[in-house]
DNA sequence: TATTCATTGTTAATTAAATAACAATACAAA
DNA sequence: TTTGTATTGTTATTTAATTAACAATGAATA
């Protein structure tokens, strides 16, 4: 990759990043159901955004579709996946296997090439040695050993609260280069490693709001 | 409430409402371990923000603290609870008793008092009339009936991918107020009820992507 | 008592994101 | 052949979100 086509990378809104993930993964779909082109705003109806937003994201990424033919499924797929793609397979390791992680061994096994769950990590002696989903569950206390010798470079974190803290240090220990957080406790990591967080419950308050709010309107017409 | 709350509230930014639930998650672990008041760089830091974003925020929803000390905890948290939740318990309903929905289940209960999971539902025999992370599980056929019998008023989605479309209907039908969709395939809905949509995979492939490319501007380095 | 300082609250400026506007074009229909 | 139309690609505009700037203030300190 030459250093014009990383700066076309480093220059993409994250925002675009997040909806380059959206769009391949409904034109996989797509694609599985036997059609081959797809226009702008069969695109945004499927993700509720709006068509301009869908052809400003591809004049982004430089992609050109075919007048009223619209964008050829295959190309598109394969152009958002060389950019947001590593190039090779990057390793990840989940940590805590309950019933979270294992959704998510489950969801993401074998959907991306270039993204493998290799390794679980857990504290439960019960869990410890055996293969859930199809990957090997290590000992945390393993966790910085293995971290170096499968080359991981993502980890996901999916324990109980109060052993947030803890793993993340261990991860970036072990030269982790990005870390994805799914419990409610927030971490801090150094500026080099990305750091992803999400809370199921504050999308779940967002909602419950929005209900509110609704019904509200509607009472007081 | 009257008009003029609500007319804060419908001003409210979307981002400010996701942010008001993330510092009431923070400032009920600080409340937790007895602290009383808590600087805006103290909140910042905990959630990788800036002071000035917080205070903003707090400013938007008329809360005022202390100069020099802070602001009270106690008092924050009421405050963000009077905006975000609703009056009475909003129940919600989960669509698929598989890991995830279970992981959800079990997060989610017993930490807010304004937000009920009342029901399960799953189609898989076996689960189907027993309880399930304390909460019964019902037929999808049942859901429905369920629904308008208890209230429910948000739907959780964490079935299979190729059930999505198909719940949704019914959830829709039923006469849900609001769905927060985990399936990797968007729903569409009626305006009127409010939707949220989140893909574990997209997360985990904008962590790969930003892994990646720190890793190239390494090795151009 | 006067001065310094840390912190809040708020307006102004900037940046990021989304939307609108519209030219270009190729196909279809007349 | 001409006209109309649907669609792309791109620039301009608008809106949303964030950040910067700074006045106000009251506690701590000299």
């Amino acid at each position: 990759m030459n250093s014009q086509e990383e700066n076309i990378l480093k220059s993409l809104p994250h925002k675009t990043i997040e909806r380059l993930s959206q769009y391949r993964r409904a034109l996989l779909f797509c694609f599985d159901e036997g059609k081959t082109h797809i226009f702008s705003h069969e695109i945004a109806r499927i993700l509720h955004i709006t068509p301009v937003q869908v052809r400003r994201d591809l004049m982004l990424i430089g992609y050109s579709g075919t007048l009223r033919k619209g964008y050829n499924i295959q190309e598109l797929i394969d152009l958002i996946s060389t950019i947001i793609d590593s190039h090779e397979v990057m390793n990840v390791a989940i940590v805590g296997m309950g019933d979270l992680g294992r959704a998510l061994v489950n969801y993401v096994k074998g959907k991306r090439h270039k993204l493998a769950i290799v390794a679980g990590f857990d504290n439960n002696p019960d869990k410890i040695g055996t293969v859930v989903a199809d990957i090997p569950c290590y000992s945390i206390e393993r966790l910085s050993k293995m971290i170096r010798e499968k080359n991981i470079q993502i980890g996901i974190i999916s324990v109980p609260r109060s052993y947030t803290t803890d793993i993340a240090a261990k991860l970036v220990e072990a030269g982790i280069k990005g870390i994805l957080n799914f419990t409610p406790k927030p971490v801090n990591v150094p500026d080099h490693i990305y750091l992803e967080e999400y809370d199921m419950l504050t999308s779940l308050e967002k909602v419950a709001f929005y209900v509110k709010v609704s019904q509200e309107k509607e009472k007081s017409e």
